[in-house]
DNA sequence: CGCTTTGGCTAATTCAAATTAGCCAAATTA
DNA sequence: TAATTTGGCTAATTTGAATTAGCCAAAGCG
């Protein structure tokens, strides 16, 4: 990686821990082993820093489209993955995505500078809430009203159903990105609200 | 109110929008209609007008115990409540409490300010989780456990279900700080949720 | 009523962090 | 290989926000 990237990453891992105002340019440098002046042979001035950092989150979300889904693939194509699966099955699906959002090197820092950030900008707010409630929503609304429809799970009130099946996983990975000690006992609540779930509407 | 706490109450709403460091002093002065140095008749510096206001945030968590519980009352004399109440007025509970949390003057700015602020600082990260996971998780916890004991609620793997009730007005809450135009979306969501809810364990 | 405290103001001052200037060696390239 | 570009450095300089100094009028009070 060249130092143009190593400043980026290094500011990315910063900015996610301290907010943009409390991070000091000499510090960004000190990170990546150069002086500060030095940074301003490849950026601007700070908040170039800052933008290129977005622009990078921006280009990989677009990128992936949805974000809950596995691998940019869509909806229609995970079908097969969960139209008969067994309860074993979609607890390792469940935290396999789970270990992806939370550990992902871009991914975790993102959301970071996205959760300090989301009120002073309204950029911000709107690609958090896209990111972290309307997408994840929407994909799962989808799967799970494919699972209805399957006869796979029980009818009921498919937003409140994806709203349960979704809400969890996203108090557990804010809990985890701000404890990151927590991890284990949220990966066992996650479990055990997959197997709830499925147990719950598994059915008709 | 007096000068004094004018800049304690406007200092508050600049911190959670904006957090500690993106706030000027002489903005919290302009808020207040006094200039910057004025400020310091009232407090030593930028930094003792933030540790009051966490003081000040620290009293209040106290006084009330418990997070998610109706004016401090434990969750033993609750009971009565719940023990065998209608859908209806579960949902009215529900949205009344969260009308409280979203809406309160101090809990909401103090919860934004917990948001910008947890990842800097232990103390921070700490008290979110607390306030905003372990207190309500537990408390409803003890609720649900006592609701199916008397039978009202199916049974179940407890934590599962308080954190299936208990998730989806977290998550709806954030949506609301974030984007508070999207309050009237979210509480229709709430709605169905509790609803929802009920049914799904109503009945042994 | 005179004295002191309070809380405002304007005009400095301080201080730390961002940025610029300008030098230089190593790498690149024509 | 000579010329240029790149990317590092140290030593300023700039900038701007926080804070201090010191003045003053009004309110409180002995």
């Amino acid at each position: 990686m060249d130092t143009k990237h190593r400043i980026l990453d290094e500011a990315l891992t910063l900015f996610a821990n301290k907010g943009y105002a409390n991070v000091y340019v000499s510090e960004i440098a000190e990170k990546v082993g150069i002086k500060a002046p030095s940074l301003y042979k490849h950026y601007k001035n700070k908040k170039a820093i800052f933008d290129a950092i977005i622009e990078e989150m921006d280009s990989r979300y677009k990128s992936q489209a949805g974000s809950f889904n596995l691998n940019g693939i869509n909806p229609m194509n995970d079908f097969d993955l969960y139209t008969d699966i067994s309860e074993d099955e979609l607890v390792q699906i469940g935290t396999g995505l789970f270990m992806y959002f939370l550990h992902d090197d871009y991914t975790n820092r993102f959301r970071k500078i996205l959760t300090i950030e989301q009120f002073s900008n309204g950029d911000f707010s709107k690609l958090f809430s896209s990111q972290y409630f309307d997408e994840p929503f929407s994909y799962q609304k989808i799967l799970l009203g494919m699972l209805i429809t399957s006869g796979s799970l029980k009818e009921g009130n498919i937003d409140a159903m994806t709203l349960q099946f979704y809400s969890p996983i996203y108090l557990l990975l804010t809990l985890c990105d701000r404890e990151p000690s927590r991890e284990g006992e949220a990966l066992k609540l996650l479990k055990l609200h997959i197997r709830q779930f499925a147990r719950i509407y598994k059915g008709k």
